[in-house]
DNA sequence: CGGTTCGTTGAGGCCCATCAATCTATGTGG
DNA sequence: CCACATAGATTGATGGGCCTCAACGAACCG
């Protein structure tokens, strides 16, 4: 939204207003860290955004990768696929989110990044990305911020896996989800959940059989109510009660930046 | 033991030998990204060292933290408590991690922070080490690096506890120890593990009791002896292959930093 | 209309939790 | 030195949550 609000007020003969922002709404784009010129900074590095289908490797497990990828439009998510076959996600990827933060410093992945839906994808090189960090602190600290933002979301899905039951498990994707989507009014929650009860299962650590069977239990309880793709939480609140989600989860609100008197004072 | 090498060919009237380098053998002062001197800056900032009873929180769940703390000496986790009571931990903290990297630019911390033996801590101000990123690229990378490393174990975290046997995970946390601890010589590897079954129950996502059963299982198997709390793993390659482990594990390797050169290219 | 993917339902069994008791090691005070 | 208390490891019996295998229904598609 940044983004948006940048391009809106930029000058009606701008360069930039030829090529049309492509890291818009991108997590990355909405740092408050990020300097106007950092901003830009980034939006030049970016490359052309592309089309995939649904279900198609972004990057193979295991795979080089000399980019970072930013899903704009779509779902995706990240796979690590034991031996035995037995799946499990250890990322979803939404619109805004970066595919392989990992790349940035460690050459060789330890997942895949896969396509849930059909989505476009923006590319920005690695190194590219690196050489600027060093130029612009406020882009320097957006990745960390990306990067602390990636381990919150892991240290709760942790949880999860350890330590709670399956409807709890499901009860709180639920919530994670109309939270990082912003699908709450007046209580109430709407969105499309564009995964099979198999992909459910593999980001829980279930069966799909399970995950039916409990998400049968949450419509009985009036929980949730699904029509297709779509899923429609009646009452948030009492579903975070049910399950012990804490709404503050995600550190939605980002920290503001560093006042710069803080620095002469840190280095006095 | 770069700390250890600098202070070594550092001049004898050094005023850092005055003191004690305090962050010395920390994988923050290991940081291949550092220069000589943003490696100084950061030693600078740290506080004197702090010596903690065993089973002390060092921050408590939910606690506001302005500091950064380091694990020099001693073990430490991160753990989550349910309401139910039931505890989850999300990290263990070895000599030279840090304790609570999310307190870098969140100001709440979503999970505790406490020792699992006597333990020797270091502070470092988190305002300071922000200042200090503005100004050295190479400690801003570091925090990118050191935030990345915890990604990369959260998500082996999610793959034993959504996806693997109880067997299986235990195998797991030992192949992990032994290579964190660097412990292994000749195939064979010896590192004392200073936590009750009860505590590694709450690593595994399991209870005391099955921990201890799983444990025996092993010890009839021949991959795990114990004297009190000494392990001994005596063929560390076949235990790996056993549970599937990755010996690449960690990237214990860390990347080379960029060359200076690539900032010219990717900017002009 | 046949094929495929996904959701749903049932029967049976195993892994791990739960509850509880015993045993050992360690420490503490009289 | 022993009685006692406590923390942790060990063992057994029982039950439940979730898996496994299998079949069927529903929606979509060429």
């Amino acid at each position: 939204m940044i983004g948006a609000q940048l391009s809106a007020t930029s000058p009606a003969g701008d360069v930039a207003a030829c090529r049309p922002p492509r890291l818009a709404g991108s997590r990355l784009a909405a740092s408050a860290f990020l300097s106007r010129e950092e901003r830009q900074a980034l939006e030049d590095a970016a490359a052309p955004a592309r089309t995939v289908a649904a279900n198609t490797d972004l990057l193979q497990e295991g795979a080089h990768a000399d980019d970072l990828f930013i899903i704009v439009e779509g779902w995706a998510c990240r796979y690590v696929t034991a031996k035995d076959g037995g799946r499990q996600l250890s990322a979803l990827l939404l619109p805004g989110d970066v595919g392989n933060l990992d790349s940035l410093l460690f050459s060789r992945l330890d997942y895949g990044v896969r396509t849930l839906t059909e989505a476009t994808v923006v590319a920005v090189p690695r190194d590219w990305i690196l050489a600027l960090a060093v130029q612009h602190p406020g882009i320097a600290r957006t990745f960390i911020w990306l990067a602390l933002l990636e381990n919150v979301i892991l240290t709760k899905w942790t949880q999860s896996l350890g330590r709670r039951s399956a409807k709890s498990r499901l009860a709180h994707l639920l919530c994670e989800l109309s939270m990082r989507l912003d699908a709450e009014t007046d209580g109430e929650s709407r969105f499309t959940l564009p995964m099979t009860q198999e992909q459910i299962a593999d980001v829980l650590g279930l069966t799909a059989v399970h995950v039916n069977r409990v998400l049968q239990e949450l419509r009985l309880e009036g929980m949730v109510s699904t029509k297709y793709r779509r899923m429609i939480l009646p009452d948030v609140v009492r579903l975070r009660q049910s399950c012990g989600s804490d709404p503050h989860y995600l550190h939605m609100e980002q920290p503001a930046a560093t006042p710069r008197g803080m620095v002469a004072r840190a280095l006095s």
